[in-house]
DNA sequence: AACATATGCAACCGCGATCTC
DNA sequence: AGAGATCGCGGTTGCATATGT
């Protein structure tokens, strides 16, 4: 027996919300609260819509303090530092944004951001300056690259702390995401423990005509220790890792670094590992994607 | 100017989680 | 304990608008 509907969806009406039914919905919510049931609300508010059609218009649309317009750099960081963390939790990645909704984040996520990162043409109606721009950038960053922290974590990072790190994103956005390292400089980490999510590399400036812009680069020296995702010592360079594992997680193929399931893996994070800080003690509630990309910020080396 | 196509975003849908009785 | 009701989330769709040809 499936479930009953919520509603009677061939007699409430679907759609657009007209200005009439915002204002219905927003004077009954300031005056009374959503009474902690949205199925019932829109028949006391005198609306003939589903609940959940409430529900949503009120959460992003409606209620106060809601931000529209276009997101700031800082706000793009925040979603990516977290999308690359935690994935697609979009509820999550909202409630470190004030004002944004889950859905707004979402659509900007999948309309703009990711194309942005993975060096895409955000459209075709892009200007002459903006191709000459993204050709300048392709030309100095040749493909992605992916999360790069510097620093190293003495203890497991919240998500508070991950909002504030300086994470590297995609060297095609570099403009945007390198600008919390100090220019000229190398910066190491010392790997203390395999559970840490340690990235490190070296930047310096180039020579982007508007002086604006930040490579960052990895010598070839930087070697990667794939300890939990391949239980060996197996070797690859930091460039052609970041690379793969960018194009996994970005073109939606996250699973793919995860050869090996939950039981596997549990004794390698180990009990004190932040993994489980985040997600909890059980890794059995958390699903192949919930820690795919922790285990893919494995332990990494300075030779 | 007309048409085609891409884009952005509000809204919908389905499903797992949680609550209530 | 368990079944139904509701919530909340993430994926997807549909349509108005912008832009290219």
């Amino acid at each position: 027996m499936g479930r009953a509907p919520c509603c009677d969806k061939a007699n409430v009406k679907k759609g657009p919300w007209s200005p009439e039914e915002d204002r219905q919905l927003k004077e009954y919510i300031e005056k009374y609260g959503t009474g902690g049931n949205w199925i019932a609300l829109p028949h006391k508010a005198g609306l003939n819509r589903c609940g959940k059609s409430c529900r949503l218009r009120w959460l992003n649309y409606l209620r106060p303090n809601i931000k529209h317009g276009d997101f700031t750099d800082d706000e793009d960081r925040t979603i990516c530092n977290l999308y690359a963390t935690i994935g697609s939790r979009w509820s999550i990645i909202a409630s470190q944004l004030p004002g944004r909704t889950d859905n707004d984040i979402k659509n900007y996520w999948n309309t703009k951001l990711k194309k942005k990162l993975l060096g895409f043409p955000p459209s075709q109606r892009k200007t002459q300056q903006q191709l000459q721009k993204q050709q300048h950038q392709q030309h100095l960053f040749p493909y992605p690259l992916e999360i790069c922290r510097t620093g190293s974590f003495s203890s497991p990072p919240s998500l508070e702390g991950v909002q504030n790190s300086q994470y590297l994103l995609n060297p095609m956005a570099a403009t945007t995401f390198s600008s919390t390292l100090p220019q000229g400089s190398m910066h190491q980490s010392q790997v203390k423990d395999s559970s840490s999510l340690l990235m490190f590399g070296s930047e310096h400036s180039c020579s982007s005509s508007d002086g604006s812009c930040t490579q960052i680069s990895y010598g070839s020296n930087v070697v990667v220790d794939y300890e939990l995702c391949n239980g060996g010592q197996q070797m690859r360079s930091l460039e052609s890792f970041l690379y793969e594992e960018t194009q996994k997680l970005l073109l939606g193929d996250g699973e793919a670094s995860l050869e090996y399931n939950i039981e596997e893996i549990k004794p390698l994070v180990g009990p004190n590992n932040w993994c489980n800080s985040l997600f909890g003690d059980d890794l059995s509630s958390a699903t192949t994607k919930d820690i795919s990309f922790k285990t893919t910020g494995k332990a990494m080396y300075y030779y």
